[in-house]
DNA sequence: CTGAAAGCGCTTACAG
DNA sequence: CTGAAAGCGCTTACAG
C-alpha cells in the first residue's frame, strides 16, 4: 500500500507537504511547483487515503449512521435520497442500519456505540422508541437526530406536520361529500401492542388527531368505531377491508395511514366486489410510486420526505460541529393532496 | 473518551491484558480473576472500542460495501436481508451505496477506493458494468464480488439461473394454453440504450434466452415483435400496455421482466378495459409483496434473492480472508412459480 | 515555503 | 500468566 511517507520520499518533500497538498492546511503553504510534483507522484504511484488512520488522527470518521425500521419501505426512499444528497454536500457518507437488527450485541450497534466509526446518527424510530439498543444510542456522546418523529426527551428531533397531513386527507374526503369517514392504520388505539409513554402523542396518534380535528371543524363528531386498527404489512389492508365490508354500518371513505397498506385496501375492496371510489373512497397518507400505477390509481397526501431527510442531515452535521440544534416541525413544503381515481 | 490504557490503569494490569480480555488472543492467557476485574472496569468506566484505531492497527475495518442501482427497488429487499444476515454471522457490517451516486469524486467512491474503511465490496451492477466508478473499483486490491450478474472479466460473480426463471414463467403460460406469449422488459433489443459488450449476455438477455428456449421446446418459433422494450419505472408498464392494446395482432400473455413494471402492466390493462387474465395473462419475474395485494393478484416467479445475498456475502468474506473464490450460478433453490390471479 | 516530531488508540510479537 | 514497547498511517502545532 502506498503511504503519504512514500509519496513524500518520491516527490522529495516531507509528509507535511503531501498532506497539505492533498487537502489544504491552515498552517502550511505550498508552492505551485511543489504541488504539481506531489500530485504527479500521487497519480503515478496510485496513492489512496487510509481512512482509518485519518479518522484516528482527526477523531472524525465522516460517517453518519442512519437507523430506520424497514428501510425497504418505499416511504423512506425519498427521505434517504435527501439524506444522501445533504451528506454528500457536507462531506459525509452514510451507513444504513435496520432498527430491528440493532439488537444487543449486533456488530452494527457496537459500531454506532463505539468511537471512530460513526460521527452521528439519524434515527427514524418506530412507534416504540424504547428498545435497549436505541436507549443506549441516545446515551452516547455522538449526536443523534430523531427524524420523522417527535421525542419528548432531550434528543433533538425534526418531524413533518403529521396532524396537518391527516387534516388535508380528511378535508378532501369531506369536500367529496363524505360524512362517514374512517381512519385505518397501525398502533392507534387501545388494541395497539405499543403503549406510548404517558402524554406522548407519537406519529400515528398525531395523524389521528388531525383527522379528528378536520371532522370536528366540519361539525362531525368523530366515532371511535371508525378508527380501525390494522397492521403495517401490505396484506393488512386486505384483511382490514374484509372486516369493514362485513360491517352493516360502515364508513364510505377511508384515510389510510400507510401507503403500502392502501394498495391492499383498494385491492381487497375490489376483490370483495366494491366499486372504488363509489362504494368506498380511499386516500393514503404518503405517496409512493406504485399508487399511480395500480388500477384505480390511488389518491394520496404527499409528505415532504426528501426535504425532511435533507434538512435533518444538515441539522445533524451542524450538531456534530458543536452547534446546539433546535427541535422543530419542518415548515415547508406542507403536505399536499394528490387527487387520483380513488376519491 | 475512555481508552484501553485507562482501563488497564484502573484494573491494575497492562493494555495487553485488557485487549486480550476484550477479544481473546493467541499469545496472551488471562486468569479468571484478572478477566473479572477488567470486565468490571470496562462496565464501570463505560469503555467502547475505537474502531478507527483498531482498523489502523489490524488493517481490517469489518465493513463491507454494497453497491446496487436503486436500492429502494423492492426486488433487492430480500437480497439485502441475506447480505445483512451473512455479514452479521461473519462479523461484518454493511455500508450501502447507490451505484448512481458513485460518480467520480463522490465521498462514497473515495472510501471504497481508499484503504482502512471497506474490506470488500458486493457489486450488483446495472446492465452497464462499465461506469468509470465501477471500473476503478474493479481495479482496487480489496476484493469485489459481482452479485446477480455474470461478468466475463476476472471479477468473481454469483448469479441466479435467469434463463431458468424465464423458462419457468413461459412454460406456465404455455400450460395455460397460450401460444402467443410476449416478453416485456428493459434493455433487451436493438432499441436498448445500453449496448452490451460483444458476446456478453447480460441478465435481461439471459432471461430473454430462457423465454425463447421454452417457446422453441414447445414447437413455437419466437417472434421478434413479441419482445417488447420498456423502461424499468413502474409507469413503464402502463405505457407499454397502451402500445400493446393498440396492436391489431397482439400476444395473449406476457412475461414481464420486472416486478414493479408488472403492476403498471396489469393496472394499465384494466384501465384500457381488458380483462386480466382472460384478455391478457401476466407473469412477473421476481416476486414482491405488493403483487399479492393488488387486484387481481399477480402471478410471479420467485427468485432466490435472500439466498443469493447470503451466499454471496459468505463468498466475499472468504475472498477477504485470502481464498480464491469461484464464479458460479446459485444452485438452489431454483426459481419457483407462484400462481395467482393473472394467469 | 518546508521539515522533524509527536501522538491519535489500538493490537501483537516478544521477553520474562 | 503478565508487561514494555513498537508501530499501523495520518495530521498538525511548532520551529525554522
Amino acid at each position: 500500500m502506498v503511504t503519504v511517507k512514500e509519496i513524500a520520499a518520491a516527490a522529495g518533500v516531507s509528509p507535511t507537504v503531501v498532506s497539505a497538498v492533498l487537502h489544504g492546511s491552515r498552517h502550511v503553504r505550498v508552492s505551485e511547483a511543489t504541488r504539481a510534483v506531489v500530485l504527479a507522484k500521487v497519480e503515478e504511484l496510485g496513492y489512496t487515503t487510509n481512512f482509518a488512520a485519518r479518522s484516528l488522527r482527526t477523531a472524525r470518521s465522516g460517517v453518519l449512521a442512519v437507523v430506520a425500521p424497514k428501510l425497504s419501505n418505499p416511504v423512506f426512499t425519498p427521505m434517504l435520497d435527501g439524506i444522501h444528497d445533504a451528506a454528500e454536500e457536507r462531506g459525509y457518507v452514510i451507513m444504513l442500519a435496520e432498527a430491528m437488527r440493532l439488537v444487543d450485541g449486533s456488530r452494527m450497534l457496537e459500531r454506532i456505540l463505539g468511537h471512530g466509526q460513526v460521527d452521528g446518527t439519524i434515527l427514524r424510530p418506530s412507534a416504540d422508541l424504547d428498545s435497549a439498543g436505541v436507549r443506549s444510542m441516545l446515551r452516547r456522546e455522538a449526536p443523534v437526530l430523531v427524524l420523522d418523529e417527535v421525542d419528548d426527551r432531550t434528543t433533538p428531533w425534526l418531524a413533518i406536520d403529521d396532524a396537518a397531513a391527516a387534516r388535508v386527507a380528511t378535508e378532501h374526503l369531506l369536500e367529496r361529500g363524505h360524512t362517514r369517514i374512517g381512519f385505518l392504520g397501525g398502533w392507534l388505539g387501545p388494541h395497539a401492542t405499543f403503549r406510548p409513554r404517558k402524554g406522548f402523542r407519537h406519529i400515528n396518534l398525531r395523524r389521528l388527531d388531525g383527522y379528528r380535528q378536520a371532522l370536528r371543524a366540519a361539525g362531525i363528531e368523530p366515532r371511535d368505531d371508525d378508527v380501525i386498527e390494522s397492521d403495517f404489512a401490505a396484506s393488512a389492508g386486505r384483511d382490514a377491508v374484509e372486516r369493514i365490508v362485513a360491517l352493516r354500518d360502515r364508513p364510505t371513505a377511508l384515510v389510510v395511514n400507510n401507503a403500502t397498506t392502501s394498495v391492499g385496501v383498494v385491492g381487497g375492496a375490489i376483490t370483495a366486489g366494491l366499486r372504488v371510489p363509489d362504494d368506498l373512497a380511499v386516500v393514503a397518507i404518503h405517496d409512493i410510486d406504485v399508487l399511480a400505477d395500480v388500477a384505480p390509481r390511488i389518491s394520496a397526501v404527499r409528505m415532504p420526505m426528501y426535504e425532511l431527510g435533507h434538512v435533518g442531515t444538515t441539522l445533524l452535521a451542524r450538531a456534530i460541529e458543536g452547534e446546539t440544534i433546535p427541535s422543530q416541525v419542518l415548515a415547508s413544503p406542507p403536505p399536499e393532496l394528490l387527487r387520483r381515481e380513488t376519491t
